[in-house]
DNA sequence: CGGTTTTGACCGGCGC
DNA sequence: GCGCCGGTCAAAACCG
């Protein structure tokens, strides 16, 4: 590949002039152009990417309320055993998302990893500390136990494990509520204040669309929902 | 050097 | 009382 193939002329770059001042012409402004047009095809991407997270989170929404159902309807067997019989059930509805529950102030959370990645890891934003872990009768994966980074103050525990009957599917169980801010939700609120207050008009685009990049491009679960999303809009079309 | 993880020991609840 | 089991502690190891 040569500059030719890449549309820039040498020879015409307004930097071999013998003007100092850059002088804008008709390359530039074609280029200008195109950057313009990029810059729309972008935030129209980003629009549909963020349609597609909303419209994910409203199936997660809707798998939430389905699966509480189910629960309160075998209310008759105890809630720990629900975890690993259901997940088998769950697990056809819960390719590539996660799946929240509640009972009594404790926070069920199905994640989908990949089963070769043996760590037990689940980003939620906050921050835990490892404190034991231990194998249980009916679950060969061990399950460890965290605690919330700012104990004693905070006293929300989580357990997590991997499903008995699908290892690609790890269950957390969260003890109790955060009397704190979300680590990563603080960071948030505080680069957009800083944002809200740069009062840079004319660099918005490129503030918003750094910005944006930068904090969708740290978050795993975005970068899946993105995959997903994609991957069904190119079944969908059918192009490329 | 301070925070985190690992891991064996210990504790308490529960069923028999 | 005893054994089993899940949960927690705490010292040592590890890591940035």
């Amino acid at each position: 590949m040569d500059e030719t193939s890449l549309g820039i002329d040498l020879n015409v770059s307004p930097y071999y002039k013998t003007d100092d001042t850059p002088q804008m012409n008709d390359d530039m402004a074609g280029e200008l152009n195109q950057m313009r047009l990029k810059n729309k095809k972008l935030r129209e991407m980003i629009t549909v990417v963020l349609e597609n997270s909303n419209s994910l989170q409203n199936h997660v929404n809707k798998l939430m309320q389905e699966h509480d159902s189910f629960a309160s309807n075998t209310n008759k067997r105890k809630f720990s055993q629900c975890d690993d019989r259901n997940s088998s059930e769950s697990r056809k509805s819960l390719h590539q998302e996660s799946l929240k529950s509640r009972n009594d102030g404790v926070t069920k959370v199905y994640r989908r990893t990949d089963p070769s990645d043996k760590s037990m890891i689940i980003k939620d934003g906050y921050q835990w500390r490892k404190y034991g872990q231990k194998v249980t009768r009916d679950n060969p994966c061990p399950r460890a136990y965290y605690k919330c980074s700012f104990a004693p103050s905070c006293p929300v525990k989580k357990k997590v494990q991997r499903s008995v009957d699908d290892e690609g599917l790890l269950v957390a169980i969260y003890d109790g509520e955060h009397n704190h801010e979300n680590v990563e939700s603080e960071h948030k609120v505080a680069s957009y204040e800083r944002f809200k207050s740069s009062k840079e008009v004319g660099r918005f685009d490129a503030i918003f669309v750094e910005q944006m990049a930068n904090s969708l491009r740290k978050n795993p679960d975005f970068i899946e929902e993105l995959a997903v999303a994609i991957s069904s809009k190119i079944l969908e079309h059918d192009v490329f």
